[in-house]
DNA sequence: TTACGCTGTCGAACTTATTCTACAATTAAT
DNA sequence: ATTAATTGTAGAATAAGTTCGACAGCGTAA
């Protein structure tokens, strides 16, 4: 293992507990780090303006702001941070949103210790965490690739039908509205589900409220 | 301030992370206190019935039975326990569900260092917690029995399935989970649905956002 | 320019979800 | 104490949604 250095680290988490916690975890694999702490959006973006981090380990629930803005807004402060998203979720799929994003690290919260130093000590040494998990759909084009909306991926059509659902109107009133076949809009579905890596309603109204 | 004494603590949370937090913050308190973790619905119970546990730290969001359950059966281990209801939610529509079902205390994740010491302390001493907040609930809802939140209206049961449906579940997937027939999962999301006066799950999730 | 992938569409078979009715066990209300 | 409403649970019939395979039109990269 590697020397402790001087690193400087931000805890961006609304749970104080959890924010100790990692704190904790830090001190144990950089004995001398330095680690600030932010409750929220507005705090995260005063400490990036005052102090240069090393990386930051941001907590995706933010209330005051979606953090795929957050992201944005912290590359824009310090365009070399790095940042491990520290995430509540399982699914894979939001991993791949804020990889685009321009994070470099996605870590469930479910993780254990181990994990959590490996994922720690891996973002120091070389910049990035991203399990097998992940690797396996994406592969390190992803990190490296222009932020896309994944939207974009979505033909008009499917867009459409993609509006409705999350609306609430069922198969049945939206191949009325469309004037196709239920079975049409099934597949419509699908492939929507398909492309965004998803596969259920609440997921997909979860995607339009961060993409859309 | 009190001296130290021999308390055993349960911490019982998904999430590492947290149970670390919160391990350090009790040590802080009560410096050889006797700290056991579990990171799920098994252990938890495992760990009741190998140890007398004075305070329960317990996260409601466990994946492998829900809390209210765990409540009971903790209770049935071990009367006397203390549980202290640890939740990423906001107090209002939960707490007294819980307080009802059995714990004593309800604490948010939220919370600053300051709070949750103050909660750990107090379920140690007077053998139980509850914020103003909280208490102004259990008030009013002896003075008018009209519900503030439109989800109180709903049965824990109900409750129950309306939070797996906006998980993104299936009926079936909620009827194995719950172990009932899937047509008692489509007839308690009838009775949600109309109690909310809504029709589909994209309102449910809306629901939710604004009122959880 | 040809082949390949994406798009919009559907039918039939099959799986899931909803409805409607019902009943026992609580719980609340008078 | 009795009645009424609520809660947790299903079965059967019916409706809605999914799957899978298919096909034609359209763009586009080779």
């Amino acid at each position: 293992m590697k020397t402790p250095q001087n690193f400087t680290f931000l805890i961006a988490d609304d749970h104080s507990i959890v924010r100790q916690g990692v704190s904790l975890l830090i001190k144990e694999l950089f004995f001398n780090a330095k680690i600030h702490q932010a409750g929220n959006f507005k705090e995260t973006l005063k400490v990036l303006r005052e102090t240069k981090i090393d990386l930051l380990v941001l907590d995706i629930n933010f209330p005051d702001g979606n953090s795929l803005n957050i992201i944005a807004e912290t590359k824009a402060i310090q365009p070399d941070i790095k940042i491990l998203i520290f995430s509540a979720y399982d699914e894979d799929i939001y991993a791949l949103r804020y990889l685009n994003a321009g994070a470099s690290g996605y870590l469930n919260k479910g993780s254990n210790e181990q994990e959590m130093k490996h994922a720690l000590k891996s973002m120091m040494v070389s910049g990035k965490y991203i399990t097998q998990n992940i690797k396996d759909r994406i592969l390190d084009s992803y990190i490296s690739k222009k932020p896309v909306n994944p939207l974009e991926l979505l033909s008009n059509r499917e867009v459409e039908v993609a509006r409705l659902l999350i609306k609430g109107y069922g198969n049945m009133e939206i191949a009325e509205q469309l004037q196709v076949k239920k079975s049409t809009v099934s597949t419509f579905k699908n492939r929507i589900f398909e492309k965004l890596e998803i596969n259920n309603l609440a997921d997909l109204i979860d995607f339009f409220q961060l993409y859309n």
